[in-house]
DNA sequence: CGGTGGGACGATAGCGTCCCACCGGTGCTCTATT
């Protein structure tokens, strides 16, 4: 494909005259009918990646993606901007619409929908009367996050790929390690040798990276209190349960003049819109959440994001770092740690089996799905797919022991004295870099740099270093 | 692991204390009934 016609198509649908790093290269893989792996940094224009060769190609670009709000705000957008051959499949489009829709997927150019909604036998038989140019898997990480053990239809990608006969397939994702990375393209049924991957850094210079040891969860609270007070701006704070984030917004509501709010699944989704509306138009400046809250938050200006609890992998605390500084300026990410804080994460990642003889009767069909819990439909899938109850038992043994692996890794992470971002750079198999304003063990070389005012430079209490008043003026300094 | 809610108990009517079991996070679709 020739690269001047891309650049064309860039100006004059976009209205774009540069691409941004790792966008060119994955278009190109794409036009060149290349299986493609993208692994670039949060905010970094990913609709464009499938949007740009999709005008460019006949047929329709399927792209398969997590959350329905998130399906919904990338139609709204395609909308906006004009292109009326965007729609998106879910479970809330009944009867006769559905039938219409179905009947008349060729029309459009985008079609969105869940990997749950893509397992239903009449939306396939839709599908493969349409000539599919590119099949899009949005947050591919979900894959191998959620997949195994969450929501499996994950797995089912594979025999989609093979019912649509093979499309072009683009897995873009903002945060995978090599194996996670090996996982998504085997899970999709494709091999190493049949997926170019383009990869950036996941590497974010303008958030510093630090870690607060707190003696118990008293100390916490006035930690967390000071910090948000000093550094001001828009931000997330992340609780490890619902209650928690709860009780704490009202807390700050109480403590502070900022506008908190609370955001996790157990409210309605009405409410979780209205929270999210109000978070970026700033009229709520902080919210408490749960790791529901995160996916598809594009706001420019987040100043901070303070982790109350671990999360319970690396990735997971990556992506949710990464939300923060889109726009570019100093920003913060700080985990307040006690000892002890990644037993509840580990108490989290156990999935109850149940017990072998109803595993049996499931496997004979002589249970009613709907009779079994939430948990126990999980199993209810795998046996219907032909696993044995040895198999599945096997399978959650070893996803426990790579989880409780990746646990161990962001405790080693808290707990370690190396430079944060190495250790973060050394996860994701990436060569470690120096850099000025790092993470909280190199806080010697701000003052070297001359970053940090003098009347701080010469406080007599450097040795017992309050950085959070530190950061403060600091970033007053970039700001300025 | 750590916090919490419910129930039993004691001793005497309105409530305190203790213990133990249990729970904790992420979302989609379908279906039947009001």
């Amino acid at each position: 494909m020739d690269e001047q016609k891309i650049y064309q198509e860039l100006r004059h649908r976009f209205g774009f005259a540069k691409f941004r790093d790792g966008q060119l290269a994955t278009i190109k893989a794409i036009m060149a009918g290349h299986n493609t792996l993208a692994v670039l940094p949060t905010g970094g224009g990913k609709s464009l990646l499938y949007q740009l060769p999709g005008y460019l190609m006949a047929g329709t670009v399927l792209i398969v993606s997590p959350l329905i709000s998130l399906m919904q705000d990338q139609v709204d957008r395609l909308h906006r901007r004009g292109e009326k051959g965007a729609v998106m499949l879910t479970g809330q489009i009944y009867g006769a619409d559905r039938q219409r829709l179905l009947q008349n997927l060729a029309n459009y150019k985008f079609i969105f929908a869940s990997p749950e909604f893509l397992t239903n036998k009449e939306v396939v038989a839709a599908l493969q009367q349409v000539q599919i140019s590119l099949l899009t898997i949005d947050e591919a990480h979900c894959i191998s996050q959620w997949g195994p053990d969450f929501r499996p239809e994950y797995l089912m990608l594979k025999q989609l790929r093979q019912f649509l006969r093979y499309p072009v397939t683009l897995m873009l994702t903002a945060t995978a390690t090599k194996a996670v990375r090996c996982d998504i393209i085997k899970k999709v049924g494709l091999t190493d040798d049949q997926v170019v991957e383009v990869q950036r850094s996941v590497n974010r210079p303008n958030i510093f990276l630090a870690v607060d040891q707190c003696q118990n969860g008293e100390e916490k609270r006035a930690q967390l209190l000071k910090m948000i007070n000093q550094l001001g701006g828009a931000g997330i704070i992340y609780f490890s349960s619902r209650r928690l984030a709860d009780e704490m917004t009202r807390w700050l509501n109480t403590q502070t003049k900022i506008e908190v709010a609370t955001y996790h699944a157990g409210m309605s989704s009405a409410d979780r819109f209205r929270i999210q509306q109000q978070f970026m138009s700033d009229q709520v400046k902080l919210i408490c959440a749960t790791s529901a809250f995160g996916m598809g938050i594009d706001k420019e200006n987040i100043r901070f994001v303070i982790h109350y609890h671990i999360p319970d992998s690396l990735e997971n605390y990556v992506q949710e770092i990464g939300r923060a500084g889109r726009d570019g300026k100093q920003s913060v990410a700080v985990i307040l740690y006690t000892p002890g804080d990644e037993q509840l994460p580990r108490q989290l990642l156990t999935v109850d089996l149940p017990p072998a003889d109803l595993m049996q009767a499931v496997q004979r069909g002589k249970v009613d799905e709907r009779t079994l819990g939430p948990d126990y439909r999980l199993f209810s899938f795998y046996l219907k797919h032909h696993f044995t109850p040895d198999q599945v038992k096997r399978a959650f043994t070893r996803r426990k022991k790579r989880r409780l692996a990746q646990l161990q890794m962001m405790t080693n992470y808290v707990q370690s004295s190396e430079c944060r971002r190495d250790f973060i750079l050394r996860y994701f198999d990436e060569p470690t870099i120096t850099q000025k304003r790092c993470c909280d063990h190199e806080l010697a070389d701000w003052l070297a740099a001359g970053i940090l005012p003098k009347q701080i430079y010469a406080s007599p209490k450097l040795s017992s270093f309050d950085w959070h008043s530190r950061l403060a003026s600091l970033l007053n300094l970039v700001k300025n």
